[in-house]
DNA sequence: TCTAACCAGGTTATCGTTTACCTAAATTGA
DNA sequence: TCAATTTAGGTAAACGATAACCTGGTTAGA
């Protein structure tokens, strides 16, 4: 910066006017001094920058576990979103594991970030009290939404994909639907259900409480409840998964005993991550706006960061049906014909 | 840090040395300086250090798009190597847009990186270039590997996985094997190539050219290469894909064509992305250390920063076959049953 | 016993910006 | 025409740490 003030004829103050955008310099100075910036490609140094100023311009992503799904999904909203802004992103993983998320939240206090995104399952609130408390500005990531939270939140309309998910196999003639949920003491889990029950009265359709089955996250509960769905005396004729990656376990048993998807069996997933594009079938499931939640997420907490009023402080974007090929009418007794 | 300096009576400059463990410093005064410090719940001023040592302890992950596959794959490793190291992990994906890609190196130059790491494919070479001619540390990640180039690069042995791939067909009965690879002017897809080559003449196999199809990297890829396969005279009994999402275009178009895998055609990907446990069939397929190719890179990229000399400028990493359940002994016949 | 090396610790300049405050000239209004 | 205000620009003190260089005392070797 010295070496433009010289080279321009002036203070070092009047560059960082310039460069600040600041009042107090003449119109015919600020062309200049531009010029010479441009010829000497000149970079603001960051590190005195932020010194002076407290601020980073980095936003840390704290995140339980690249999955690649999901989370994938959301970094790319956030990516485009923070595209102009000048901010870089900086990724973390805590991997479950308490200790290195404490030794990360350490570092984050000398002011060495200027806002934090949280893709973590809310059980992992203490975070959220420890940013709340250093007043370091954040956003909570989840679809798995307790919308109750003191903080801000982004999540999406999960009753109404529940809802339309299960309208939508009505639609095609199934009666008897099964539903693999998330732990049914998460607000989610039971948004969700709901979508499913209230689709089902308005249809006048009785709900089977054998079709009702838990499980967790994971493929491996997509298999699990599975074999337990088609072991019923009267299993279903369309399964609805708690996520793409169930949907893709619920794939693997029906694979295995034979049962053609759709024809014997209609299979609907949930988030609609990228990978569903690999499975076959290709899968019907419930869309997420996951580029359009890391894209608001990033909105807000830059507003929050600008020290601005979020106009609410939880925002849910909604869910849509996406048909592709792993859902078709009911054939009767099409389990028998194995 | 001045604050500390008087309670435990010292000089700035002692606690300095404390931190940074240096001589000069007497036993106890450290240990009573270490107190107060963590008394203190002191944490250092990341700007003022940045500033000061020229250091930011931030590195850059550079990355063409993420995919939720292979880079996540890597993203692990790095993770996992970084996790000690007090380095922090800026992610940026160039989204294939030179503008964004230049406005990103731009903000490099004032030493804001300790050192990059580039997940893009070699003909975007030219960020190379620059990175060394700003002398900025850096390794490039890939399997697309193109091992003559004057900068440090990991990678895996791409040949033998084209080799064990194929060996491990043969040894279960195929002598008709298809292969598709990536376009053939990348070296990479060359040595895969010659790897299934040397497997089939080692087994006295001939190779019929008709079987080697080349496409690009895309599951469309693997879609379009299996349509012109099966529409052959005499069909493979296996398909060795180029990597893990055309393997799962192979998939669907065997889906579609009600050919069950592995009783009437056998699969083998590439790459052991982790969405291959969401297949149905699991995909047999070349494992590729992902996790060991970010930690290695990691590893790289540290000894550089810390101006220390490679052993090697081209590391390889080995691949290793991985039996799933895409992949079974020929039925004589088989595609005429449908 | 005397000098040289060593040790613990302190002084002070410096990293590259920003910003509060200052000054002199130019402009305005009455 | 002159005081009051605005404008363009500069001075210098931070920001929080590091590091080159001192200093005064202790220790070791001859």
């Amino acid at each position: 910066m010295a070496q433009i003030a010289k080279e321009a004829g002036v203070s070092i103050t009047t560059v960082s006017k310039v460069l600040n955008e600041l009042p107090g310099v003449g119109p015919s100075t600020r062309v200049r001094i531009r010029q010479v910036i441009e010829q000497n490609d000149y970079v603001q140094n960051h590190a005195a920058r932020h010194l002076r100023k407290g601020q980073s311009y980095l936003i840390d992503l704290v995140i339980m576990r690249l999955e690649g799904g999901y989370d994938v999904g959301i970094m790319h909203g956030i990516q485009d979103a923070l595209e102009e802004s000048g901010y870089r992103l900086v990724v973390f993983s805590t991997n479950e594991d308490e200790a290195s998320e404490r030794l990360w939240l350490r570092r984050l206090l000398d002011q060495s970030t200027d806002g934090v995104l949280l893709l973590l399952p809310y059980e992992q609130i203490g975070l959220a009290n420890t940013l709340m408390a250093q007043r370091i500005p954040f956003v909570a990531i989840g679809d798995r939404n307790e919308p109750t939270t003191a903080f801000p939140t982004i999540g999406s309309t999960i009753w109404l994909g529940g809802y339309s998910a299960t309208e939508y196999l009505i639609s095609l003639g199934h009666r008897r639907i099964g539903i693999i949920t998330f732990p049914l003491h998460l607000t989610t889990s039971r948004a969700r259900l709901a979508g499913y029950r209230e689709a089902l009265e308005r249809a006048g359709i009785p709900i089977d409480p054998a079709l009702i089955c838990e499980g967790s996250y994971l493929l491996g509960d997509g298999v699990e409840q599975t074999r337990h769905l088609l072991n019923q005396p009267d299993p279903p004729t369309a399964i609805f998964a708690g996520n793409d990656a169930q949907a893709a376990g619920v794939y693997q048993v029906l694979y295995e005993n034979n049962i053609r998807v759709p024809d014997q069996m209609s299979v609907i997933g949930f988030d609609d991550v990228s990978y569903t594009a690999q499975m076959s079938p290709p899968l019907t499931t419930i869309h997420q706006p996951l580029v359009e939640i890391g894209k608001t997420a990033v909105n807000m907490l830059l507003r929050l960061i600008a020290g601005q009023q979020l106009e609410s402080n939880h925002v849910e974007l909604s869910t849509s049906l996406v048909v592709r090929n792993s859902c078709a009418p009911p054939r009767t007794g099409a389990l028998r014909e194995r």
